[in-house]
DNA sequence: TTGTAAGCGTTATCAC
DNA sequence: GTGATAACGCTTACAA
């Protein structure tokens, strides 16, 4: 940067000035020092610019708080990614906010916006509110991202999570190949047609169950609201109902009901292939005994892993990696990882 | 730092000295310092710490040479990692050596020696010598991690990479559910029995077969030596051989010789269930045609993110997170990635 | 509109 | 054995 400033024939701070855009400067000095950036190569250091300012990055993330054990894990591995970050100088505050309530999340928006965070990550809501003060926290040149479920306007700066119609591909893929050109009935589960992600999921493995075999075809939809004793309910009923019914495709959550019915079925009957999401204690026990075959995991460890990555990023004002979708993993009985998934403070390498 | 020395009655050199074990110190100062970093809670600040140093770190990748195309993808996957590391001062070099060759390893790794590197990643191979060679580099306080395919001993500062039981028992269930109780004969195409990556795979593989049904059976073992031609003539022989045969399994490369195979079958005949490894052009094309069923990918891009990771801390001097095995992804036709599945340089979020 | 200089938490050099 | 202190590349008063 010296260099920068002398060849440009200015004083260091003036160059300083320039490039951070802190205006005040001639437009001829401003021109000079842009060329001389441009013939040195100079590349800003972001870690002498953090020393200097004895900067700590602040983060918050926003969680639905409930019953709901896939989020409670996602809590889980938030509290973890702290350890880790300790020597990096970042600090995150983990916000618990009621599940599906647009409004609670537009207040606890506008809450954070006087906090003087560096960014903020939120499972999106689709509502007008939360957009606006998605866009209040830009204007404040607070990092916005959506991780797990995106909201429809494009003002946040990213999205970190799957995309669930392929998701729901996918699992219609498997569901495909577990019948073999052998006709089968489908009965699909889901918590609700106006949660963005389970109506994503479905459309996207009826496309695939449509276009794989004719022989296959859909039970009537179950909509569970994601509660476990409605599953249970609306399961029971609709198997005793239909038995032709050869496979399970369960969208949303409430599976521990779902998985409670498939213990209760008589053994000599053969059950239903089943394919259901997320990884928790319930769907890896059922995985284990063989009551299920599929679970697809979006790994909230590697979103929020890339979350992070992502608000440091926006943070420094550097150029953000372009684009990256998170790949589910598909465990089986056999691929499930260690039954203590936990990131220990300090250990042996691998 | 100037806390701990105060509070100790030393120099802030002195207090230096113990932190980073520099010798030259009174045992009292060192018991006097131990506690004030104690008591205070002190953490050494690593980005201060490099930047006084004008630290470059300087890696050396390992990466076998040939027409084998998944280490062509780890090659790129590398060269592209580069872009994304130059804010952070970091250097990768690429080294290429032939292939199953481990006096050119060793002969490469003690050459490496000589560099001045900060650590080495290679694809391992189960060879004294090359062992021996690790060891020596270890000496020097470089970081050792192997890639993709770790060696036996304990000397390397950790492997990076899935673990091949556990994949060869995941296509293993995949094999089973799409027969689903119905009889079935699968037939395990490998490299060679040598590669220990392959071996397991095939073990784990049988291993699954065996427990989840009596109805499926092995067909006699092909090994290809990854080429193309051989595993396209041996495969040829023994479909025709048998025409029980439901279900490929193949553990290793080569691949291109068997999708042509595949290609070749007559039209009015089922072509059977297919599973293979690494997803590269051909895998990729063979999926969207629908000539095979699965791809097990064991992600590079993620194995050389978390090997660079690793590095890092090692050459930092910070303890290393706990071990932590690449999950592979399970690709189906519905779930590809973007064709051009490249980082730019600079861009939009996602 | 421009310039100077004191930090930020380390490492490394040199003198005692 | 120990202690000062000038870098490292940046930000941020404060002065001119």
């Amino acid at each position: 940067m010296s260099d920068v400033a002398r060849s440009a024939g200015v004083s260091y701070a003036t160059a300083d000035r320039v490039v951070n855009d802190r205006g005040g400067v001639a437009d001829k000095s401003v021109r000079r020092v842009r060329s001389a950036i441009e013939q040195l190569g100079y590349v800003r250091n972001v870690a002498a610019a953090n020393l200097s300012q004895g900067r700590t990055y602040r983060f918050a993330f926003i969680i639905p708080e409930g019953s709901n054990s896939f989020f409670a894990r996602v809590r889980t591995v938030l509290g973890e990614s702290r350890v880790r970050l300790i020597p990096e100088q970042i600090e995150v505050q983990i916000e618990g906010v009621a599940a599906f309530d647009a409004e609670a999340l537009a207040a606890r928006l506008r809450r954070l916006a006087a906090e003087s965070l560096d960014g903020v990550a939120l499972v999106g809501i689709d509502d007008s509110h939360v957009n606006a003060e998605i866009e209040a926290l830009q204007q404040q040149g607070i990092a916005v991202l959506t991780l797990i479920s995106d909201v429809i306007g494009e003002q946040r700066n990213g999205y970190v999570g799957v995309d669930n119609i392929v998701v729901g591909r996918t699992a219609g893929r498997l569901l495909a190949l577990a019948h073999r050109g052998r006709p089968g009935r489908i009965l699909p589960v889901i918590g609700s047609l106006s949660a963005r992600d389970h109506a994503e999921r479905l459309q996207g493995m009826t496309q695939t169950i449509a276009a794989a075999s004719p022989d296959l075809s859909l039970a009537p939809l179950i909509e569970g609201r994601d509660r476990h004793a409605l599953v249970d309910e609306k399961l029971r009923a609709a198997l005793a109902a239909d038995p032709a019914i050869t496979a399970i495709y369960s969208a949303g959550a409430g599976n521990a009901g779902l998985i409670r019915v498939l213990e209760d079925l008589p053994p000599d009957m053969p059950r239903p292939t089943v394919i259901l999401h997320e990884l928790v204690a319930h769907s890896r026990h059922a995985l284990e005994a063989d009551l299920i075959d599929i679970v697809i995991d979006q790994r909230p460890e590697d979103e929020i892993e890339l979350a992070l990555g992502y608000l440091r990023q926006l943070a420094d004002r550097r150029p953000v990696p372009a684009p990256e979708r998170i790949v589910p993993v598909i465990y089986v009985k056999d691929n499930l990882p260690p039954a203590n998934g936990v990131l220990s403070e300090k250990g042996e390498m691998p």
